[in-house]
DNA sequence: TCTGGGGTCCTAGGACCC
DNA sequence: TCTGGGGTCCTAGGACCC
């Protein structure tokens, strides 16, 4: 059994985390350019249209499910008259962008843990009075910015976590809430499951349980010796954690990403290579231009393609090809040129396909770029082109400059029936305001 | 008819090397 | 009669997260 290294002596005992994380985060973003919908159900789809994935505090009283497929919940939208969106990430993404950098007001150490999510630092800025201070971080989010945020603060991220989660439940919390010493929760903590606790999902819940632990107590209580033989290093660290013991640190830069991956379902099953052509095309598009924002090199390139897993009675095609570069690159050209011979050679006739998709692997920056001695593209004709594109495409609106093999039909398209505007991103989609 | 997308980390087992 | 041991790297798959 392999072991973390943890440090009861050196642990700092002064630490405070808080994480802060949007209710209902797509959905109270819908609801800022529409106050109208303030109090009513709304839910978000998934791209696609497909399932649901965000809902507003009204829709899941109602009992629509997280994940739900949109036409299995058809009728309650339509009996309880739920207002639909499709999923809109320009809108999401830059409300996220103005969220953490409020937040930056709070912390000097803020890690931005996912779109609606980050855990602050707070051991320096405010400690005899940590519910006032939550409390002030949650005002003012909504004063400025406009979402409703809970605010979970524990001396461990696990805790900070599981604060959060009291702080929605606990109905007297009023979205703040402290946990100073997790044995003096018992009462709150009744009706939260292991499952609750970051880090711990459906199999090792079972798990732990098959153990027979039924309880977060009955976990966070087990012996140093006991939690390292009977769980692996994750585990371990999750329990350390709940026991107030620092395992996991703020990530205070963002660390360098180690896979870039973009792909879609279609609206409709393709079957034909050239319409799965221009798909690719599409994505590798997307997934080049988000390697050149990060300063990234691919070294490896997987593509993808599947069936719908959903239509048992069709065949089945599930396959994926992976190729090393010689050279590093970030070259859409290339990348497409490539692909497609790859796909020729996974591609089925006859199949219908419902999704494509390119992972790049291998990722190195920009400047460890090696030069090769024979190159057979100018790398820097190269580069200056891709920039031109970029920038043509962020200043004129995306899709400005696209490559011949995207096509201009464009049936793979996702389904999105019911998007909101990107009113903060795109000029053209300002809101107006009538004043009369 | 209709079921998302994008990540990270850990582990076990095999290949390979000396 | 007798056929080791230890280390590293890679990969696939599992589990988790949002």
């Amino acid at each position: 059994m392999s072991s973390i290294n943890y440090k009861k002596e050196t642990n700092r005992t002064d630490t405070w985390f808080a994480l802060v994380d949007c209710n209902n985060f797509y959905a109270s973003c819908e609801r800022i350019f529409s106050p109208s919908l303030e109090d009513k159900p709304i839910v978000v789809l998934s791209n696609n249209d497909g399932c649901i994935i965000a809902r507003s505090k009204e829709a899941k009283s109602i009992g629509i499910e997280m994940g739900t497929p949109l036409y299995k919940a058809k009728r309650i939208i339509k009996n309880s008259n739920v207002q639909v969106f499709s999923s809109n990430y320009a809108l999401y993404g830059d409300i996220s962008r103005r969220i953490m950098s409020s937040l930056s007001e709070f912390s000097t150490s803020v890690e931005v843990y996912s779109i609606d999510e980050a855990f602050l630092d707070i051991s320096k800025e405010r400690k005899e009075n940590l519910l006032e201070y939550g409390s002030e971080i949650r005002a003012k989010i909504k004063q400025w910015v406009g979402i409703p945020v809970s605010v979970g603060i524990g001396k461990t991220k696990t805790l900070a976590k599981l604060a959060n989660e009291l702080a929605k439940r606990v109905v007297t919390a009023n979205g703040v809430y402290v946990i100073h010493k997790l044995e003096n929760e018992k009462k709150s903590l009744r009706n939260i499951e292991l499952e609750d606790v970051w880090g711990i999902g459906n199999r090792v819940g079972q798990n732990i349980r098959s153990m027979n632990i039924k309880t977060i107590f009955e976990l966070m209580g087990l012996k140093q010796q006991e939690i390292m033989e009977r769980f692996n290093v994750s585990i371990q660290r999750t329990i350390f954690e709940l026991q107030g013991i620092r395992c996991i640190d703020l990530e205070h830069t963002p660390t360098r990403k180690k896979s870039i991956c973009v792909s879609r379902s279609f609206k409709k099953q393709i079957s034909c290579i050239k319409k799965l052509e221009e798909a690719l095309t599409n994505y590798i598009t997307n997934a080049a231009e988000k390697l050149r924002k990060n300063r990234l090199l691919a070294t490896t390139i997987v593509i993808f393609l599947h069936t719908n897993p959903f239509r048992k009675s069709e065949p089945q095609h599930h396959e994926s090809l992976t190729y090393h570069l010689h050279n590093a690159s970030n070259d859409t050209r290339i990348f497409i040129r490539i692909s497609f011979s790859l796909l020729k050679e996974i591609f089925r006739h006859k199949t219908q396909y419902h999704k494509v998709g390119i992972i790049f692997l291998d990722l190195i920056s920009e400047d460890e770029y090696q030069q090769e001695l024979f190159p057979k593209i100018d790398r820097n004709k190269s580069m200056k082109l891709m920039n031109t594109i970029d920038s043509l495409n962020n200043t004129m609106g995306r899709g400005t400059i696209i490559y011949a093999s995207e096509g201009n039909k464009k049936i793979w398209r996702s389904r999105s029936s019911n998007k909101s505007d990107s009113y903060t991103t795109q000029w053209n989609e300002l809101p107006i305001v009538k004043a009369y």
